[in-house]
DNA sequence: ACGGTCTGTTTCCCATATAGAAACGGGATA
DNA sequence: TATCCCGTTTCTATATGGGAAACAGACCGT
């Protein structure tokens, strides 16, 4: 199925890259002839998945795509069964809690619940985010499948976001080691400067970490002394959510 | 493209229902062969915009049509414009704000802030709506095309979805005067039983609505008076989004 | 255990839809 | 008004996708 393959490769810079992306941008980056990423475009758009705006001929994410994704939220059990304690969460503690999963060394953030001591909108749901920049990152390469660290650093390597964000393989490799130990990874502004975060894995009944809890704070806010006083919470959410999940136990805070 | 466009019609199968699908019931709903089905959903998945069920093999919506979906709401001005407004609004009201759009006779939720006051989860969004079984719809229809009413009303019908949704052309048609001239438009358990919603137009220079504002509350909520009281606060709130958004004025409130 | 009957997937081949090159048309810019 | 750039359309050879049927594997009730 070629050409659906490569139609889904050009979807795939308006899942990327959230900005209106032209035909011949798209023909150039993509090597793809510039009469076929229209055609791919224009079906797209006659179905719903794409938007072009009428006067810039530009086009952007349509409705259906919308609608389709977020079915993903809507069918996903670790939706469902997240949502309620991450609520209980987020009174708890004021800050707003968030799931994260990793595919293809991307961590993306699946669900959200805004809190109350509220951080700025740009870290949003639905956005890929480098493995090494994110608290969640480190926590499922921590509780992932022991080969993927190796491969991503030898694949993606770590590459520069902020002045903050990790890029020494030797220091990264101390950091996941410590998460393993310690159930739990944190990051300072390594994805968005003024932004930090506090990560422990969530379990299914499988060896490896399915997904991430995490709380979003301001980067000041997140001292130390704050994400030891914040941890328990964290944990007891992340025990109750892996115990409906399957798990058996997990293995961290009481 | 014919096979894009087919693959997009299995595809939107799974925006529709969000629940698993299985190769043979979407071939033979859309009357396409089996064998073209699973090659069509076997792609999509290699790509990640559907996940297959390891056990059962029926496939669901997958991670990357998620962050695709994600950033209609990101590149869309819309929600850019509302959602700071839409913050203040559930913080005055308690009860949870609601953005909503039409696209071919169904209205879907594209933003929402969660309130205090909190309605169940069911109501979602990214969930596609009947037109004539919501707050939205009446509004949307009230200060849309003028020929968009009967077009719908013909082709459509008011199917049955709650005790409580409008079956009668007559009636309906009412309703939707009605809000043309008051501005607003109630729906009372039309589309689940116990959940009613309050909705205004939002404006964006063009002489239709562009979406509608709504609020969301338990159905024993929304009594007539609760109804005036909120209405100053959200034609407020509506007429600073329908500004911002490129109207020259908000027809109502003050 | 064992057919029978559901799945989803693979194979094969021919008709046809598609990728590519180049031409077209329409806005913007100068 | 002429030039540029962009999105769209045209045209044709060829690769490719769609259809029929065979395959494989899970599940069922004997």
């Amino acid at each position: 199925m070629k050409a659906l393959a490569s139609a889904l490769r050009i979807l795939d810079e308006f899942a990327l890259r959230n900005e209106p992306l032209g035909v011949t941008e798209l023909a150039e980056r993509l090597g793809i002839q510039k009469s076929n990423v229209s055609k791919v475009l224009s079906t797209f758009r006659d179905n719903g998945y794409l938007y072009q705006d009428p006067i810039t001929k530009k086009y952007l994410v349509g409705l259906n795509a919308f609608a389709l994704g977020n079915n993903y939220i809507n069918s996903n059990r670790l939706s469902r069964v997240s949502l309620p304690s991450m609520r209980k969460l987020v009174d708890d503690t004021g800050h707003s809690a968030v799931v994260s999963v990793m595919q293809g060394g991307d961590v993306i953030h699946v669900l959200a619940v805004e809190g109350r001591l509220f951080v700025d909108g740009r870290w949003r749901v639905g956005l890929w985010m480098p493995y090494h920049a994110t608290s969640a990152g480190k926590v499922l390469l921590a509780f992932g499948a022991p080969n993927q660290l190796d491969y991503l650093l030898k694949t993606r390597g770590l590459p520069y976001v902020t002045a903050k964000t990790i890029t020494d393989q030797r220091k990264f490799r101390n950091v996941v080691q410590k998460a393993e130990k310690n159930g739990f990874a944190i990051s300072r502004g390594e994805t968005l400067p003024g932004s930090s975060a506090l990560a422990v894995p969530l379990f299914d009944g499988s060896p490896f970490a399915v997904a991430t809890l995490g709380l979003i704070c301001p980067e000041h806010l997140l001292t130390d002394e704050e994400a030891d006083r914040l941890l328990p919470a964290l944990q007891k959410c992340a025990r109750e959510i892996s115990l409906r999940l399957g798990a058996g136990t997990y293995p961290f805070g009481h």
